[in-house]
DNA sequence: CATGAATGAGATTTCATTCAT
DNA sequence: GATGAATGAAATCTCATTCAT
């Protein structure tokens, strides 16, 4: 989380620390847009500083280098994404799921871009590989457990174990995630909405099954 | 470092009898290699000029600069895609084309870490973006015509139209690739057979239908 | 090198009380001071950090590329040239303009090589071709409109054109400059007394006519 | 001159040396393009051999060096030039001289381009410098000695002293050669005519003396 | 003879980082 | 606390030159 990095630093006395916080949201926030426009490849702090509107060097006071910021908008982004989780694991419902995610797009169209360029370097920034194995983990359970209660409901195929079908349809997510900012004239709102349909029928309960019946 | 390659090894300059292509290729494998364990964003012709044990210079005499040197990786890696997929176009069979996936990965471990941090990257490389978008219309159309035999046939269901579950397939498969240099050990065979499994059984005709009705 | 200039003096980081205006000027003396000596095709960012006794990243945080340096030193130069003009604009007098000239080589003997160098680059250099081309223009007009006022006044000849005169002392001008770099002791003081008073003799008005006269 | 070039090398036995000499001109035309077109500044070996449809082995096999190769086209150039002043050596007339050079511009558009950058650099080139000196001042001479014999036969004014003349129109066409390929706008045919009638008209004898006289 | 692969130095440029002010 | 000047390393690219073939 954002927060921890605030807790390490030198605690200002009295003073709030609101405006240290709301500078450095700033600068998450021109961070991703840099990200998304010019790739995680080419992002460099002077960019971050300059669409930010400020100096390199409140850049480095503000996060002590560049793993610190990347790994900080990691946090943000993965923070995002579990809020908005959050917001659908009490409801039983895969297609409400598919819904969350678009409507992140609609929200902020540079969060997916982002997130798929965070990830691909994951993998080649130590700080981070560890740190995205663990929320990622976290979604996955999230969707398990969602699809269990959809299978206990009858709402939800059960010929396949929750997990696996979380698994795919984690893995369905990253594959449209990574191809959005590719391809963005496939993932148009029409486009999109029968994509959702099928991952849903995919999903939903086989015809000739008993609904009461647990997997087997 | 040049100098410390010219203290390990006779420096040979001239013209020794030279295969162009060959040398490509092999530069080509070096980048490969520096991609797949440095990752695109720290990837330099300084470093792929070390892993192939030749001057910087070299390797732009091969290629004339950096976007050429990764279009041609890129270029080679889907061929290999390609004739991967021709070995499977003629049978109608979903388990092998995710099978001939798994086959890429025993044969070449670098080869889908380095095509996701290319793709990763292609929206940002304009010489690039194009000629994906072009080669992954080919994948997916593949992926349908097989999608559509086998409805044809009765092997898979047709309660969703074959494009769409090519769609589906394609991601899920862009998503595998790119968590897989992420999380290698959720890829472990016995745990990747299972998922295979499910996905097959994803696309398996419905139990209740009639297997010879194609979708209204 | 720049690791020679951190051993002679003391490496200074941070912030010093920059005066950027200042500093920019002094590194177009250095790049002036390089180019006069070394040639334009000699002259590299280094030499010129090297000439200022500073690294190239310096060079580079104040001009960000050397197109914009050497663009700001033409500029630097015409606005030189200018002031010049301007000192004589009101004289109505042929010979004061040569000796501008002169005075320009005594005050800084690099001015007119490195504005010959410049010159000579003008037409390769896009950004560089109209501002030159532009300012050239205005030379001659100031040159046009004295030599009209001699003629009004009768002290110059008035049997060609006062533009066409302007032109003409114009390229003796370009002409001087190209060859004193390559010829200097055809140009020493001596010498150049003569040449001055031979041109003025050619604008003088001609003997026989009347010096009332406005050309027909 | 590219003669000497061609008698210091190995005498082939019997074999003509026609094909050497040929591939020196092809290659010294190839260069007079690049120059023209990108600059002396950017001019490289690289580029001759392509443009000459050839490798760099190629320029390197029939030149030592650059500077052998540039010089050599220097030779060339000033060949030429000394060829075209031969044809109006005998003749005393300053117009021919003017249309002499003006046909230079007609018959190849390149040689005064070329001959500008070349003599730009030639300051910075140790093995150009002495060898331009020594052309010019033939150049010079001729000017000198036509201008001469104008004086005697009265054509030419004698109130200045040929030698000074011939510096001035010298310098004229320097500075016409300069601004050429700056602003070729403004050497049409058109303004190129009353610019050749301007000059002709500054050399022409002053109307009220007579022309009997030589100078005092 | 002539080629063209390869070198190694150097040019331009970018960048994260440092630190005096 | 915050700035921005400056560094030094590295990246991309260019180039003249060398030399085995």
């Amino acid at each position: 989380m954002t927060g921890d990095a605030g807790t390490e630093r030198v605690v200002r006395r009295g003073r709030p620390t609101g405006d240290h916080v709301a500078k450095r949201a700033e600068l998450l926030k021109a961070a991703a847009s840099v990200i998304a426009q010019e790739g995680y490849a080419n992002a460099s702090l002077r960019k971050v500083a300059q669409r930010a509107g400020c100096t390199t060097g409140a850049v480095t006071y503000y996060f002590a280098n560049k793993e610190e910021l990347v790994t900080a908008l990691a946090e943000s982004r993965f923070d995002t994404y579990d809020a908005m989780l959050d917001a659908v694991r009490g409801r039983v419902d895969v297609k409400a799921l598919f819904e969350q995610w678009l409507a992140r797009t609609a929200d902020d169209p540079d969060f997916w871009p982002v997130m798929s360029q965070l990830l691909a370097h994951a993998r080649y920034e130590p700080a981070f590989a560890a740190f995205i194995e663990r929320r990622y983990a976290r979604f996955r359970s999230v969707y398990t457990s969602i699809l269990e209660s959809g299978q206990e409901q009858g709402t939800v195929r059960d010929d396949i174990p929750a997990d696996l079908l979380a698994d795919q349809l984690a893995a369905m997510g990253d594959g449209w995630m990574m191809m959005f900012p590719i391809e963005p004239e496939r993932f148009t709102p029409q486009r999109v909405r029968p994509l959702v349909d099928a991952a849903v029928a995919l999903v939903a309960p086989l015809p000739g099954t008993r609904p009461s019946g647990r997997r087997a």
